[in-house]
Formats: structure tokens, sequence, C-alpha cells
DNA sequence: AATAAATGCTACCGATTAGTAGTAATAAAT
DNA sequence: ATTTATTACTACTAATCGGTAGCATTTATT
């Protein structure tokens, strides 16, 4: 063991503490949103304090904040892992499937699209401003080069299919599906991929 | 004058404040959401005090149920008033239009998307309800409809259509196209109805 | 075992907000 | 002109929530 042994374990047991603190903050945001979301939900669903709760993070907005990071650096990686194989749309496609079934599990709180205030709050978090402009930048090369090839219609702006797509990411459809017909989450992503890509016509 | 000559007057001027209040709501709904949306808001917008709001609506439930309700009259006049020469394709694609429209202007609060306590508290309003249950056979009718005719997939679950349809009326990329490209209003409705009905792909 | 240090918690503060009580101002009626 | 009734507003209450001070408890050290 290293000379850093005693200190690596404590600091293990710290990270694994914050992620579990990010697990629960994620699902309450999914659920409640942030406005309802309080520290006191957060601190009492993983059985801390909310004092403990602020030797993570230093304030709310920076617990939802670092909540949104690693979703981002979640779908970063996803993208990532993605084999060079696949054309841009089938990127694409597999990504918004991945997002989907994240959303059909734990949930997936994709807050920029709920209300302005909450999102001028994130846009001042630079961190995550940096990761989104990343993986925006990423995404749009991808559209691009799948209208190009004729996989995406290429008379829409790239604009018009970029927003959709992430539009579809947090696709409240979804969450009446699950609500309200007894279908499978593998028929709900099969039929959301469908209708993102091919519309309600075909 | 009729013998309700005063009292019509005085209703109507109180029916014309109850408006503004409504119209008030709406623009704040869509901005701030309702969590951080407060009753002196909505006073200090239109000029009156908070214990006169209470006057016309006994709650803040009350204010945004009311609101909600208008709304979806809104919807349900827009829907009686199309010409029957139109398909049942024809009439859902007019229907999103005047929704797109609506958001595109004052900005069209679809609350239920937004978080479940929200949707709770909706569900709670019976005149609601009630409106919601009406308008959602309406279009349900018309999807199958338009499936039996093959204007609409009819491989699709109806629901998967009907539960779509309604969240392109609150579709995120809408305001994202609004603010960050310099589309004109008429392109991005175009737009928004291609991709709804015919998808990224075509 | 005694002491030092770190960890976590109870109990609080300040600010915000839904909702209201009671008063001031205004209009109607005699 | 005086009284009555209505309307609207100021100023409050109770509850909630983000954030923290300071104490208790545990753990490590000598």
């Amino acid at each position: 063991m290293s000379i850093f042994g005693k200190l690596s374990f404590k600091d293990q047991a710290f990270k694994l503490r914050e992620d579990s603190i990010l697990d629960a903050t994620t699902g309450i945001l999914a659920t409640k949103g942030f406005d309802l979301m309080t520290m006191d939900d957060v601190a009492n669903l993983i059985g801390i304090s909310k004092p403990s709760l602020y030797k993570h993070f230093k304030s709310k907005e920076d617990l939802v904040g670092s909540t949104m990071v690693r979703l981002l650096d979640g779908a970063s990686a996803q993208l990532e892992q993605l084999p060079d194989i696949l054309s841009a749309k089938e990127k694409l496609s597999a990504l918004l499937e991945w997002a989907l079934r994240v959303r059909l599990e734990g949930g997936m709180p994709f807050l920029p699209s709920t209300s302005v205030p909450v999102r001028e709050m994130l846009m001042r978090n630079l961190k995550y401003v940096g990761k989104v402009l990343k993986l925006n930048a990423q995404l749009e090369k991808l559209v691009q080069q799948a209208q190009k090839k004729g996989e995406l219609n290429a008379d829409l702006p790239t604009d018009v299919i970029l927003y959709s797509y992430y539009a579809r990411t947090c696709d409240p459809a979804v969450d009446y599906l699950q609500r309200f017909s007894k279908m499978s989450k593998d028929d709900i992503v099969k039929h959301m991929l469908h209708v993102c890509f091919d519309g309600l016509k075909k």
C-alpha cells in the first residue's frame, strides 16, 4: 500500500458519498424539478444531515450544477465509446436511445428546458457551459455529416434538427407512455426513436 | 338598456379584469414556471394589490387552474372552428400550428409536462380534468381516423402518436429557435410542423 | 487512558411567499 | 350633506427553505 493509503481511502469514501448525493439529486430533480427540490429532501433521502451535504456542495446551485455536469459527462462518455463503424445518424440514434433508457430508469433531469431562471442559473456555471458547448459542437458536426450523406433531411436548417434532437431526450411523451400505457421500456424506446426520425406520418 | 344595465356593467368590468389577470398569469407562467411565480408578481404586473387578486381567485392553485382552463377552452374553440373539409390529419396540423403561434406570441404555459407535483395539482382541479378529457377524446378520434386513412402511421400505437403530438405543443426546440436563431416565426412554425409529421429524416 | 482532531448533527437565522385581518378611500343612496 | 356599502390597500402571520453556528460524538494519537 502506498503512503497515500489512508488518505486515498478517506477520499474514496468521500467520493462515494458524493456520487450517492448526485444520484439522489438526479432522482429528485426528475420528479419534483429544481424549485420544489429542497436540500432537506436530498439529505434525508440518503440519510445525512443538511450541514453534511454542505460539506460536499457549497450551495443548491452548486449541487444541481454538479449533477448536470455528471450527466453531461455520461453523455460524452457514451458518445466517445460508440464504434466508428456507425454512421453519423446511427450515432445520434444510439445516443438518444441511451438518454431515453436513462430516463426510463432513474430519470434524467434535463433542466434547461424547464424555465428561464433555471436556465440562467445553469448558464452561470462555467464548467457546465463548457461541457454543453463541447458536446453541442460534436453533435452539430454529426448532424451536418448526416445531412450531407442524406441520412437526415438536408432541407431543414441544422439548428432545427439539433434542437429537436435535444428536445427528444426530454420528451414528456416518455413520461406519459410510462405512466398511462402498459408498454415495455423497450417498446417505448423503439417508438420514440421512430417518431424522432420518421415522424408521425410514415 | 335592460334593467340589468348597471349590474351588467359592473360584471363586465369584473370579467375584463379577470381576463387581464389570466393574461398576466399566462405570461409569467410561461417564463418563470409555476413554482417561481408569486401572487405578487401577478398583482404587480397589472397594477392591483394581492388582496384584490384574491377577490377573483381564492388561491394560487385556483388562479393557475383557471388559466389552464381558459387555455383549453381556446384550443377547443379553435378545433371547433376548423372547416369540415379538412382531413383528420389536416385538423391536427392546424391545431398544432395554432398552439405554436400562441407560444411564439405571449407564450403558452403547458404545465402538465413540467413536474409531478404540478401535474397532481392540476389533476385535483375537476373543471380542468373534465376539459382535458373531452379534448383528449376528440383528438384521439382524429388520430385514429388519420391512421385508418393512412395519413398517420398505422403501425404506431395511437397513444404514442397522441402523446408525441401533445409534446410538440410544448417542444422546447421552439424556445431555442426563437432565442438563438434568427428565424422568423413563420419559418419556425413551418419547420416544427415538418419535424412533427415527417421527422428528422425525410 | 487522556487528549486532540475531525465529523456530523440539532437548532437556529434571515428571507421569501401564500394568504388574511382590518383599515382607508371611494362611490352610492338617502 | 350624511350615511351606507363597496372596493382596495397596507401591514401582518404562519410556514417553508437555503444556509450556518456551535455543540456532541466519534475516531485517531500519544
